[in-house]
DNA sequence: TCAGTCGTTGACCTTTTGGTCAACAAAGTT
DNA sequence: AACTTTGTTGACCAAAAGGTCAACGACTGA
């Protein structure tokens, strides 16, 4: 039954290496895209033999859905951070904070994640309509909800949510273009915390909120 | 000094072989990207033998400039919509309504500049900074007036406008997730009525406005 | 200890890449 | 008509792409 437990040292340096090289595609995939890095570069950036990273992961289309893979599950993890007990100013807010935290400490994935559906998704069509999809519908029904009780101004469900991911990833997808706007090299902290602040007073007033003080 | 009105037969068709490449081009980068793409298949697109191209734009990363520059020439006609002269909300719903109309209507150079920006703006740093730099902080010092005057919150000027830009470009750029969401083939005119309104709704009242009647 | 499995890797393969070139066609100039 | 300039294009090239393979190394289990 324990068969998982017992890690062979070369189960270790399997897993080992095959995060060794994730990372080096993560990374290379999201500067260059799916064309932009070839295998050798991958091979290079972790250090390993080209040859190898063919072994494990079959071809370069395996590799690239591996790395996709791993972000998916990462994400998930944080989605569920609609939660439905509370006010939906505090809700909201949260998940707004939440989401530009994520942008902005993990830009690499965010755009990754844009270039693939910026190319008509090829690779993440199955995931968002299976995984996607049916938690966004059942958000759009909460706040209908929300809606429905006069919590909330009537407003389209569904391009409420577009708005919050919009705003919320642009700081990450389109980190190049705003720094050059703002003429800085880095978003500091201060940044972070004045980008949540707009976004979160704009839209919760935009539907008939305000922004929650600091008690959560 | 007429030299420029007499087209000889060979610059007329010079100028229509150009844009013929450029187009297929366009629609070739903005799908696969600057690696996606290749000589070989732009040409096929275009039905010009390869080397043609080659004639006219020298290189890959020339025909890829030419490409961009074009593409910025007609998006620089579009910019100016934010008059000063007229009351906020009419002015910022007008260039909400504009901004989405343009996405929608010309996604494929949404996605191309999208595309560029999220791989750090390498052929556009030069324009970003002297084009739109300069045009933002002219912006920025029209929204902070506002403000001074009360006649809209106090929020970021700066932010208020990515947060435009975001909302509007979101359903150009990552369409593809949008419709699989949605469950649609494609928007239609009245996706493009409640988007516009959506977006102008929250973001007028979020900044203490509300929607314009229709008597521009 | 000794098979057998799993992992490692340099050499090699085919195809495609961006780009060149030389020979030729077509227009403009005198 | 002769000459020059500009445009056209198939054949070609070196480099790099993704991928294969066979020989070898290292660990595990009996």
């Amino acid at each position: 039954m324990t068969t998982e437990i017992k890690l062979n040292k070369k189960e270790v340096t399997r897993e080992k290496n095959q995060q060794l090289i994730l990372n080096a595609a993560e990374q290379l995939f999201s500067q260059l895209g799916y064309d932009g890095a070839s295998m050798s570069m991958i091979a290079k950036a972790a250090q390993v033999p080209k040859a190898n990273i063919l072994y494990y992961f079959k071809s370069k289309d395996g590799l690239y859905e591996a790395v996709i893979d791993r972000i998916v599950v990462n994400w998930n993890l944080g989605l569920n951070d609609i939660n439905a007990t509370q006010e939906p100013a505090i809700v909201l807010y949260n998940y707004i904070k939440n989401k530009v935290s994520l942008s902005i400490a993990q830009p690499l994935q965010s755009r990754l994640f844009a270039g693939e559906v910026l190319r008509g998704a090829p690779y993440l069509q199955n995931y968002i309509s299976s995984s996607t999809r049916p938690w966004v519908k059942k958000k759009a029904a909460l706040f209908q909800s929300w809606i429905d009780q006069g919590k909330i101004d009537s407003v389209n469900p569904y391009h409420l949510l577009f708005t919050i991911w919009s705003t919320t990833q642009y700081y990450a997808d389109f980190q190049s273009e705003v720094l050059l706007i703002l003429d800085k090299k880095d978003y500091t902290p201060q940044d972070i915390t004045e980008i949540t602040d707009s976004i979160a007073q704009i839209i919760l007033k935009g539907i008939g909120l305000s922004v929650p003080t600091k008690n959560e």
